[in-house]
Parts: structure tokens; C-alpha cells; sequence
DNA sequence: CATTCGTGGCA
DNA sequence: TTGCCAAGAAT
């Protein structure tokens, strides 16, 4: 049981003088775990003092113009969360006698309020035992329990919600809520943090295993898809390379770039349509460029080429030199490649160190 | 389940 | 400098 590791833990270390907790009345508690959402306790220390001095109780915010409310947030940011906050005043004058409800369900029914923010006030403003699970104790409880699992997946949110459940105790609610978000907030950081000064440093699992950089678990990139090509790069005699505008629309569009198929089984066919002939393609290192939508692999193919006598009469295609090359606009990896190539290091597939 | 919503701090 | 992300909830 963490509970009391952490409640001693509090009385020695916790914050014991945020403006919300002086007085700690449940209008209080409810604005400053509005404003707490997303936004750090630093931040919202000025706005709440002139929020509560403008707007001290329930029934002023209720009466407030919604532009007074939100001149006093502004800044803050999310400023769905000051509307919600003023519907809801409205809602508990119709409802609820002109105070917040006790009761989980009434309470989480209000805009504005989730979960874990019902929670947080039941627990704070009345004592009552419920737990809340915001992103201090998922990083807390991930790791002192050893979760694996991005919070936002359903199947992990539901573990940390019964881990949450599990450790929060019958008495000193509103202290117990306070000293979990503080240790989230102060040793058990998101990076580096200070397990040795840790009041449950000596059964949590992520400390135990050397886990403390990988809990909690981030969110997976999503996976991008991945995309080949290959790029003809057709030299003649004189050391020119062809060159090929590129669609209007697509990556690169109307960029001169290298000739491009699908496969190298296409590329004397595609040669010979652009005015060059060309055979015996040599494989060079192939290499990956990574777009913000999907990651291309290039596989280069180098070929010794001739203009045919009906060539092309250059609007589309053109033969370049290198000084040719270096004055037009090429896509980076296409211009990387070729200059590899005349720098003279260029690979060989399978030839290579 | 993914996206949107604001701003400031920090690596 | 840029990117990540911090006391979430609504859609």
C-alpha cells in the first residue's frame, strides 16, 4: 500500500500553500482543477488569484457576462474550458441548489468535467474517496507498477484506472489526492527523475528493472508507409545526365529530377521513351528519404546512354552537365545523389565497404 | 480511437 | 531553433 508512504511523505515535502487550498472550498478546488488542465501550476497561480477576486464564489460566476469570464482567462489558453466553467455555474444554480453536487455522476455530468477532474474535486473540496487519474499519477502509477502501454489506449487506461482505484485510501482524501500529483509534479518527473529521494523507490517496478526512461510509455508515431522507386541516372559520352520535369502535381512537382520507374525490369523502355538508349543498368546503394507522409526507398541505377537521333527537343526532358545541374532546382536527395556521384565516391552495390 | 484546443517551458 | 509536452475533455 503506497498511501501512507505517500501521505508521509506529503506532510514533509508536499504543497501545502497553493492559493486553492487556502480556503479550500469546493469552487475553488473545482476553477483551479479547470485551470490545472494541461496548463502547469506555475502558470496558473496569477490567473486564478484574479479569477477569484473578480468572480470569489459560485453564484458571481453564474451571473458573470461570459466576456468577464473570459477576459479573466484570457491567456490561459483552451478557452473551451472557460465556457464550459460558466455554463456550468449556470447548471448548478438550476440544478443543484447554486453548489457543486457530490455525487460523481452529477458532477461529471457538468461541462467541463471528466473523470479524473470529478474526482480530484470530490477527493479535495469533500473529502469523499474517489480517485483521479491525471498525467502525474499515470506517470507515477506506470512506473511504480510497472505498466506498459500508451495511457490513451483504452486497455491501459483502464489498468491505471484500477491501480488508481486500489491505492487510494478511506482517509485524508483531499491530502492523498495532493501528494500523488505532487510527486508526479516534483521527484517522479518526466525526465530525470529523482527516484532516490522517492518514498516508494523501494517496490516500484520501474526502478527495480531500469525502466524510468521508458514509463510511462509514449504515444506510437503513427506508422508512416513506405514507398519504392528507382531512379535512372543515364550518362552519355560527354558525362551529361538526363533530366526529367516532373508532373504538376505529386512530390516534387515540376522539379527537374532523375527518371524515375517502378521497377528497373521498365527502365530501358522508359529510357527509350525519353530519347535515350540505354541497357545494362548498374545497381548503386540504395537509400531512404523521408517524407512527413511516408518514407521513400530509392534504389539508384546508373547506365551509359545516348541521345537518339529523334531526341527529345527539351521542353520536359533535358541532358545536363554537372555546373547544369548545380543551377536548377532538384529535390535534395536527387541532388545529394548526384553529386555523390560526381564526387566520385559513388557505390557499387555489393563492391562497397 | 484520433483530432482539436493555447500557451509557456525546456531539452 | 524546433519539437515535445504539461493537473483533460469534447467531438
Amino acid at each position: 500500500m503506497i498511501a501512507g508512504r505517500l501521505l508521509a511523505w506529503y506532510d514533509l515535502h508536499g504543497r501545502k500553500d497553493l492559493p486553492w487550498q487556502h480556503p479550500r472550498t469546493p469552487y475553488r478546488v473545482w476553477l483551479s482543477e479547470i485551470m490545472l488542465q494541461q496548463t502547469q501550476v506555475a502558470t496558473v497561480i496569477g490567473y486564478f488569484e484574479r479569477f477569484v477576486a473578480a468572480l470569489p464564489d459560485l453564484p458571481s460566476l453564474a451571473a458573470a457576462p461570459q466576456d468577464d469570464v473570459l477576459a479573466l482567462w484570457a491567456g490561459l489558453g483552451y478557452y473551451s474550458r472557460a465556457r464550459n466553467l460558466h455554463r456550468a455555474a449556470k447548471l448548478c444554480i438550476e440544478r443543484h441548489g447554486g453548489e457543486l453536487p457530490r455525487d460523481i455522476a452529477a458532477l461529471s455530468d457538468l461541462p467541463g468535467i471528466g473523470r479524473s477532474t470529478a474526482g480530484a474535486i470530490l477527493a479535495q473540496a469533500f473529502g469523499l474517496r474517489h480517485p483521479i487519474l491525471d498525467g502525474n499519477v499515470k506517470r507515477v502509477l506506470s512506473r511504480y507498477h510497472g505498466v506498459h502501454g500508451w495511457a490513451g489506449a483504452t486497455r491501459t487506461a483502464e489498468i491505471l484506472w484500477a491501480h488508481a482505484e486500489a491505492n487510494t485510501p478511506n482517509e485524508r482524501l483531499a491530502d492523498y489526492t495532493q501528494a500523488i500529483m505532487d510527486l508526479g509534479a516534483t521527484l517522479c518527473a518526466r525526465s530525470r527523475p529523482r527516484c532516490d529521494a522517492c518514498p516508494l523507490k523501494e517496490d516500484c517496478v520501474a526502478r527495480r528493472d531500469g525502466l524510468t526512461v521508458l514509463l510511462p510509455t509514449k504515444k506510437a508515431p503513427k506508422r508512416v508507409p513506405t514507398r519504392q522507386t528507382c531512379l535512372l541516372i543515364l550518362r552519355d559520352a560527354h558525362g551529361r545526365v538526363l533530366l526529367e520535369r516532373r508532373p504538376p502535381t505529386g512530390v516534387w512537382a515540376q522539379l527537374w529530377s532523375l527518371p524515375e520507374t517502378d521497377s528497373i525490369d521498365a527502365a530501358t523502355a522508359a529510357a527509350h521513351k525519353l530519347g535515350a538508349r540505354a541497357d545494362a543498368f548498374a545497381p548503386l546503394d540504395p537509400f531512404v528519404h523521408v517524407f512527413t507522409h511516408y518514407r521513400l526507398e530509392i534504389s539508384p541505377y546508373l547506365a551509359s546512354a545516348a541521345p537518339l537521333p529523334r531526341v527529345a527537343d527539351g521542353d520536359g526532358v533535358r541532358w545536363c552537365s554537372e555546373r547544369d545541374i548545380a543551377a536548377l532546382g532538384l529535390p535534395a536527395p536527387v541532388k545529394k545523389l548526384l553529386q555523390t556521384m560526381h564526387g566520385g565516391t559513388v557505390q557499387m552495390l555489393g563492391g562497397g565497404a
